[in-house]
DNA sequence: CATGAATGAGAATTCATTCAT
DNA sequence: CATGAATGAATTCTCATTCAT
C-alpha cells in the first residue's frame, strides 16, 4: 500500500515522471519510436525537453520504461484478481473481457505493444518481461487442454500467438477503419477465440 | 506476361527500381520506415542515393510504392490460379497454405506489410489497395456461412481481421523467438483458423 | 594570521567556499575550463549546484577566483619568508626547491596554472596578478646579471620565461608519461636553469 | 611525388578536407578543444556543418588529425634536409632556427601542440606520433653529450622536456604580452638553451 | 541561505534531399 | 541520366543557470 505523498515536491516529481511516460507512449503509439522526436513528449508532458534526461538517460531507456510499464499495466489487468477456480468457458469470457477492456482503458498502451519498431531497442529486462508477463496465459491453456476442454493436439504457444494475434487484429482492423468494434463484435471475436481452440465434438 | 525488354537501358532501369524497391523493402521490414535511411536504401540496391529520386520523389512516395508491390504481391500469392470451386475445406487448406508461403518466399513483403509505422504516410491509392486485395477473402468467408459451413451469427470482417491476426501473430511469435513456426505449427494454426468460423456440430 | 571563526555558520560558509575552489581547481586541472561541467564541481565540493551560484556570479567568476587563489598560493609557496640575503646559487636552489615543492604540494593548482584554455576568461584584475606574482623572480635575476653572476647581456624576461617554461617542460613530461621526476630529475633541471643564466667562465 | 590533380572534384575535396584541417586547427588553437564548437570551425572552412562528418567521423576523430598534421610538421620543420654533420654549434643554431621557423610559420599548429585540453582525446596513433616525432632530438642530445660537448651527466629525457618547455615558455610568454619576441630575443633563448646543457668549462 | 529539480539554449551529430560534375 | 559529395534543418543530448521549496 502506498503511503500518503511524502511532499509537494515528491508528488510532482512522481507526477512528471508519469507524464512523460504517458505522453511518450501515446506518441510512439501513433508515431513509433523512431518516427518520434522528443521534444513533442516534452511539450505533451508539459515539461522541458531536458527534463525527460532527468528521468532517463536516453530516448533508448524512455521506450524500455514506456515498454516496461505498458507490459506490466496488461498483466495486471489481465490476471489481478482473476478467479482461476471458474468454470473453463466463464473463466475464458472473463479472460476476454479484461483484455477487451485493457484496449478501451488504456488503449495506448495497448497499441505501443502490438508496434515493433522498438523491438530492437528493447533490453534484457524488458525482453524478460516480454516473456514471462503473458506466462499464466500458457498455464491457463494447458490446463484447458489437459481437461479435454481444448483440443488435445493443440500447440499451447501456437494457441496463445494465434488468439493474441487475432485479438490485436480485430482491434486494429477498427483502427484502420475496416470495422466498428461493438460488443457483438466483441463477443464474436471470443467466440472464435474459443471454438479455435474447443474439441471439437464428435458426431456419435 | 511481360513483352520483351525494349533496349539494354530501359531494362537495366527497371531493374533499378525493382533493385531499389527490394532494398528498401528490407530495410523498412527491419528497421521500420522512420528508422531506415535513405542512403542505406540506395547502398543495398547498389545505386547513388540520388539515383532514388529520379524513381521515387521522396521517401514517402517510395514507402507508398513499396506498399503497394508488397500488398499486391500478396494478392497474387493468393489468389492467382486459385481455383474457387473446391470443397469448402480444401479451399480453405489451400488458402492457408498460399498465406504461409507468401511469408516463407517473401518474408520482408510480409513483414513489412504487418509493420505499421508507415501507415501514417500511405496515401489514398494505397489506402484503397489496402481495402481491396483482400475482398476476395470476403466473398469466401460469406459464402462459406451462406453455405452453412462456417458459423451463421460470424460477422465477415470480425472473422477476416481475426484470422489475418491470428496468422500474424504466429509469425510474429516466431520473429520474437517465442515459437518455432514448422509444418505441425502452420497445420495447427490452420486447424485453429477453420475451427474457429466452423459451424459447431450440435450433439443430435 | 586568520582571526578566529566568527561562527559555526560563517565558518561553514568559508568552508564551502573553500570546497568549491578546491574542486573546481582539481576538475579544471583535469578536463579543462570548457570541458568542465559546473554540477560535477558541485558534487566534488559536496554542495549543490545552486551553492555555486552564491558564492561566484558564474563559472567565469569561478575559474577567477581559481586563478587568483593558484597563482597566490604559488607566490607565497616560493618568495614567503625566503631569505634574499643568501649567495647567489645557494638563493637559486632554494628557489628551485621551493618551485618543486609547490607543484608537487598543490599539484592541481600547479597544473591548472599550466593550462591555458581559461586565458580567455580572466579578468583585468587577474591578468593583473599573473604580471605581479612572479615580479620578484624578476629582480632576482636582474640581482644577478649586476653582480655579475647571470650574463650580463641576459634579457631578464627572457630568462624568466625560459625557465619557467623549463620546469614547466619537465613536469608536463612527467604527466605525459615520458620521463619520471625523482630528486636526481629535479637537480638536473635546477643545474641546466641555473647554467642557463650563469656566466660563462672564459678561459684564461 | 604527388602527381598531377586527378580532377576538379578530387582537387576540391582534398581542398576541403585541408580547409577543416586549418579551421580546426586555428580554432583549437585559439579556444581549446572542448572551447570549440563545430559550427564555426564549419564556417572559417567555408563548409556546411555536416561536411565536416564526410571526413571525420566526429570532433574526436578531427581532433585527432588537427595533432597528427600538426606533429608531423612539427617533425618535418624540424629535421627534413637537416645536415647532421655539421659541428655541434652550429647544429643546434640551425635546430633552434627551425624551431623559431616552424613557430612562426605555422602559429596554429605550434599553439595547438602546447595546449594540453585535447591530450585526453588523443587514441594510440596519436600518442605514438607524440613519442616518436622528436625522438631524433633525443638522438642529437645523446650524441653531443658522449662527444663532451653537452654535460656528462645531462639526463636526456631531462634535457629535452627543459628545452622545449623553455621555447615553449618564450613564446607563450609573448603570447600573453609579457615579452616581444624579437631575434636578439630569441638568440638569448638559444644561447640559454644551449648553456643549461653545455660542459661548463673548468677553469684551469 | 542551501538545495537540486527544472529549464531551454546550444552542443554534437544525422539524414532527406539537391545539384554540379 | 547517374552519381555521390555537399547541404542545413532537424534530432538527440548536455549543461550553465535559475528558483520554488
Amino acid at each position: 500500500m502506498k503511503s500518503a505523498p511524502k511532499s509537494r515536491t515528491e508528488a510532482n516529481k512522481a507526477d512528471k515522471h508519469a507524464r512523460i511516460l504517458d505522453a511518450a507512449t501515446a506518441l510512439f503509439a501513433e508515431r513509433g519510436y523512431a518516427g518520434t522526436a522528443v521534444p513533442p513528449v516534452a511539450e505533451r508532458a508539459r515539461v522541458a525537453a531536458g527534463t525527460i534526461y532527468r528521468f532517463f538517460d536516453n530516448k533508448e531507456a524512455l521506450v524500455n520504461a514506456v515498454f516496461r510499464r505498458a507490459k506490466q499495466a496488461l498483466g495486471e489487468a489481465l490476471f489481478e484478481g482473476l478467479d482461476l477456480e471458474q468454470a473453463p468457458r466463464p473463466l475464458f469470457d472473463e479472460f476476454w473481457a479484461r483484455l477487451y477492456r485493457f484496449a478501451r482503458e488504456q488503449p495506448e498502451a495497448f497499441r505501443f505493444l502490438e508496434l515493433q519498431d522498438h523491438h530492437r531497442y528493447l533490453d534484457e529486462t524488458s525482453r524478460h518481461l516480454e516473456r514471462t508477463v503473458l506466462a499464466p496465459v500458457a498455464v491457463m491453456v494447458l490446463q484447458l487442454r489437459e481437461l479435454g476442454v481444448f483440443e488435445p493436439a493443440l500447440p499451447v504457444d501456437v494457441a496463445m500467438a494465434f488468439i493474441w494475434g487475432g485479438f490485436v487484429g480485430v482491434m486494429k482492423a477498427e483502427r484502420d477503419g475496416h470495422l466498428e468494434v461493438d460488443q457483438r463484435a466483441v463477443d464474436a471475436a471470443r467466440d472464435m477465440a474459443w471454438r479455435s481452440c474447443a474439441r471439437v465434438q464428435e458426431s456419435p
